[in-house]
Formats: C-alpha cells, structure tokens, sequence
DNA sequence: TTCCGACAGTGGGGTCGCAAT
DNA sequence: ATTGCGACCCCACTATCGGAA
C-alpha cells in the first residue's frame, strides 16, 4: 500500500462514521483526523469529498446517467487522485453521445470500487451525502487539523469564497497562510442572508434602530468593477458577468473606479413595474442569444450594499456607514428605496414603508439593524426579511414516501383545490412545516384512506383537509390550472373540515388578479 | 439551567441548454 | 420538433448540537 496516496475506502469509511454519529464536535473529530493524514497532493481533492462536493462542481451526472446497480469490486484500490482524475475526464466530455459515454465511465467508476465507496461516490456525485456535515463542519475540522483558530478559517472561507482554497494554504504555510485571504476586487466573497420575521414589528423589536428597505423578487448579484473590467456574480458565485451586458453598464457608469456592490437585478416593465420573478429568472438564466433577450427583458441592478470601494474594506463597518458610501458612489435609482426607524416605538413608519412597497408589486421588506457589520457567508441575525403570508385549506390527494429521516413516512403531499364542477384540481406539493408529530399523525391517517400504493406513495380518498401558507401564485405548465403555489408549507391539519369546505381555484385566482393561467 | 444561533436535511417550482428520441 | 435530464435560480421549515446568557 502506498502511504503517500490516499485510497478512496477511508474517506468512504470516515464518511461512514462521521454519519453514523450525532455529536457535532466528534464529526469534527473524525474530519481533523482525516485531513491531519492527507498529503499536500490530495488535499484538493480531500477536503470538498469530505464536505460532501466535487472538486469539479456539478459534472453532469445525475440519477439518470448513474443508471443501473454496477456489481461492486472486492477490495479497495482506488485513490483519491485516481477518482479525481476520472471525474475530470467524465466532466469534460460533451456532444453527440456523450450522455452514453458518461454512462460508461461512471459504470467503469462504480466497477472499481467497492461497496462502501460505490455508496459514498453516489452521495457525492448526486450532491447528497447526508453525513451531517458540509462546508461548516469541514472548515471546524480544518481548523482542529492545522490549528488554526475556527473564526479565522471561517472568515477566510468566506473571503475566498471556496474551502478548497483554504485548505490548501493551511496545509502548505500553516494558520499565518488565513491572513493572505482578504476582501479583493475581482474575488466574489459568500453574500450576507436574511432570516425571517412574521411582521415589522417583530423585526424592529428585535433589531431597535434599523433601516427598512424594499425586498425585491429577482436574482440576487454580486458587482466587482476594476478599471474598465467589470464581473458579476450570483448568490452561489457562479460568473454570471456574460448575461447581463446591462449591469455591466450601470457599474461602468458609476463614478468610482474599483469597488464591490451587493444587490438584486430585475427586470421593470414599462410602467415601472417588477415583472414576475419567472421573466427574470428566465431573462438572467438565458445564454445563447444574450443581444435578445435584453432587447425582451431588459434588466436593472438595484444595489442595497458596498462591501470595498476603492481598495478599502467596509466589511467590518456598521451598516450605517456603509450605506453612507454607497449614496455616494450609487443614485438615487440605482438604489433599493429605504427608511429609517428608531425602535419598537416607532413602527408605524415601517409599517406604511411596508404597504407601499407591497403597492408597488414588490415581495416584502429587510429590515436591518444599522449598528451590524456585513456577515459575508451568514444568515446573520442583522438581516430580516418580512413578506406578506397568504393561507388556503386544501385538500390532500396523494402522499410520497420520504426520504433519509422520514424514511418509512408519508411526506410530500399532493394538494388539492375545488373546481367549479365539484371535482379537486392539483395546485402542486409541499412538505414543509411539518413536525415529527404531524408526520408520524399524517402518515397513519393518510393510511386509512389510502386507495392505491405505488412505488412512490399513495393515492387517497380527497377527504383530508390540510391548511396552507404560501408566498404568491405563479404560473405552471405543469399543473391542470395553471399555476401553482409559490413556497407552500402546512401550517395544520385540518380534521375540523370537510373537503366540501376546501377553497376553491376561482377564489385562489380572484386573490392574485396579477397572476392568470 | 435555559435559550438561541448555526447547521444540516428534506425537498418544492420554474427556466434554460443540451442530448436523446 | 418534442421530450427528458441536469444545473441553478428562487426558497420554508424542523431538529439538533453546543455555546451563550
């Protein structure tokens, strides 16, 4: 055995235990021990196995082309190079037959590998390793490995926008090697998240002074302007700068020469108005013919931060002060609309902030505490988003098993609103907001009035009524109606109804005039 | 001791691009 | 020309661990 290469069965094995155990610090444990052993060499390709992705991003491979079961090898002999190395290869094939040629190096893959490994390449190639530890947990164990501290690697993590980074460095010049890492022009760093709040009030409760701006539905952007070199990111940092010649405009226009935005684009209609999400997430995902479809759907960016300007970091400053810099390197137009409030005494201002927004077709309001730094990477508690809930009693038509903790549980659940002529259209799925109670209930309930079993689930008698919190209608193709729910989650089960009771599509469609089938 | 922040898991719908049919 | 698959946008919510209060 070669000491010097690693073989694919440990990390298949560490993966095993990391998931077979619930204790965070002892997944940590298992991980330093893991990286502590790597060499240099196999450190790319370690450390994103370990945290559950390839190295390569996603490459092409999903349930399809992963096929039939592959007989396993008896003993292990594949490296972590080796795999990688193979992976390479399969990522790079493209055209005519390619679909096929995937399938036969995957196959060829999976031939080689044992049982244990074949199952962690699955979870890895699939991007579903559930061992209950991703990047997070990896970067705690790269930190224990090297001895770094945690908050150093995290922060470096975020500023280099890739683990695997990190790692390398670490391992090469040690815990000084974190202090290379800084916010630069040209480098996306992980974009600060929101958690939610169920109304404006609660918000600035919980925040005291606070800014309130608009939320708005489109495609969340990250800006870097160098000179005459412009490049835009999305929310994951993936390089988006090709698609959107506009953006690229608006950032050239502006009078600073080096400097880092943070914002939201999307398309108005000619009125001024938001378009749907649906038309600009199509507008910022088209590729092939990029001079049409912004002549169709033109596209604005509308900026709500500034993370560096003019070679200056602002990640640590108070949002206060941030947003000082930004009105002066962005206008007015540029700009997300916003308001300030003093605390929980004074929310009326948001409140009507709030309505007005609504009036102008946009989702919602953040409101942010104006002391907090940016939390580049985190769902930091500074940020909170409040959107308008809407709420239906549907009824249920169908249920699927779930998956991994609700193995064994009816999950998803097909639902079901009242059509004029008395039947029961389905207006999507969902199986959010359930609780371990609420499962384990639905499951046997959903027995009883169970019909047919399929593989995936079963059909039922409609007579479980289920009430339903969504975000807004859309359209669908995919459903008899029309559209579907935007974001449906169970709010209870509704034993009290009968399914004679249920809202009905008329209603549903009379609630969002803006949206038709 | 209790509370709460951070994480991972469990999937939802739409749209585009590309390959297969 | 149409269909199916995979990637990547948007995302809500619960359970759990472990440190903060």
């Amino acid at each position: 055995m070669h000491h010097d290469c690693m073989l694919l069965a440990r990390l298949a094995r560490v993966s095993q235990e990391v998931a077979a155990t619930s204790a965070r610090s002892r997944k940590t444990a298992l991980l330093a021990e893991l990286f502590r052993e790597a060499e240099a060499a196999d450190v790319p390709v370690v450390i994103p196995y370990l945290a559950g992705r390839l190295p390569q991003g996603r490459i092409g491979v999903g349930w399809k082309v992963l096929g039939a079961r592959v007989d396993p090898a008896a003993e292990p002999s594949l490296t972590v190079r080796e795999v990688d190395d193979r992976l390479t290869r399969l990522a790079a094939v493209s055209g005519p037959g390619s679909q096929a040629e995937r399938t036969r190096l995957v196959g060829e893959l999976m031939g080689a590998a044992t049982e244990d490994e074949q199952r962690f390449l699955l979870g890895l190639l699939t991007g579903e390793v559930r061992q209950g530890a991703l990047d997070a947990v990896a970067a705690e164990g790269l930190a224990q490995a090297t001895g770094a501290a945690s908050a150093d690697v995290r922060r470096a993590v975020m500023l280099a926008g890739s683990l695997r980074t990190v790692a390398e460095a670490l391992l090469a010049d040690g815990p000084r090697a974190l202090g290379r890492f800084r916010l630069t022009v040209g480098r996306p760093v992980l974009p600060m998240l929101a958690h939610s709040a169920s109304s404006v009030a609660e918000a600035v409760g919980k925040l005291g002074v606070a800014a309130v701006e608009e939320k708005l539905d489109g495609i969340r952007v990250q800006v870097h302007r160098d000179g005459d070199t412009v490049r835009l990111y999305t929310r994951t940092l993936d390089d988006i700068t090709d698609r959107l010649p506009e953006v690229t405009a608006a950032a050239l226009s502006l009078p600073d020469e080096r400097f880092v935005l943070d914002g939201e684009v999307l398309s108005f209609d000619a009125d001024g108005r938001p378009r749907s999400f649906q038309e600009t997430a199509g507008r910022v995902g088209s590729r092939t013919d990029v001079a049409t479809a912004a002549r169709t759907v033109p596209v604005s960016p509308v900026f709500f931060d500034v993370l560096c300007v003019d070679g200056r970091d602002l990640l640590d400053l108070p949002l206060a002060e941030r947003h000082a810099e930004l009105a002066r390197l962005v206008p007015e137009p540029m700009r997300v609309r916003r308001t300030l409030v003093t605390g929980a005494g004074d929310t009326g201002p948001a409140e009507r902030f709030l309505a007005d927004t609504l009036a102008r077709g946009h989702e919602g309001v953040v409101v942010k505490g104006t002391d907090a730094p940016y939390s580049a990477g985190r769902r930091g508690a500074s940020w909170l988003k409040v959107k308008p809930v809407h709420t239906l009693d549907l009824v249920v038509l169908a249920a699927e098993w779930g998956h991994g903790r609700r193995t064994g549980k009816l999950s998803n659940l097909h639902l079901g609103a009242r059509a004029a002529d008395g039947s029961l259209v389905m207006l999507g799925k969902t199986f959010k907001g359930l609780t371990d109670a609420m499962l384990a209930w639905q499951t046997a309930r959903l027995g009883e009035l169970a019909v047919e079993e399929y593989g995936w689930g079963v059909t039922v008698r409609p007579e479980l009524v289920v009430e339903i919190a969504y975000d807004g209608l859309q359209r669908s193709t995919r459903y008899p109606a029309g559209v579907t729910l935007r974001f449906a989650r169970v709010l209870r089960h509704r034993e009290d109804k009968r399914p004679e009771e249920a809202d009905t599509v008329e209603a549903l469609l009379a609630a969002h005039p803006g949206v038709r089938p």
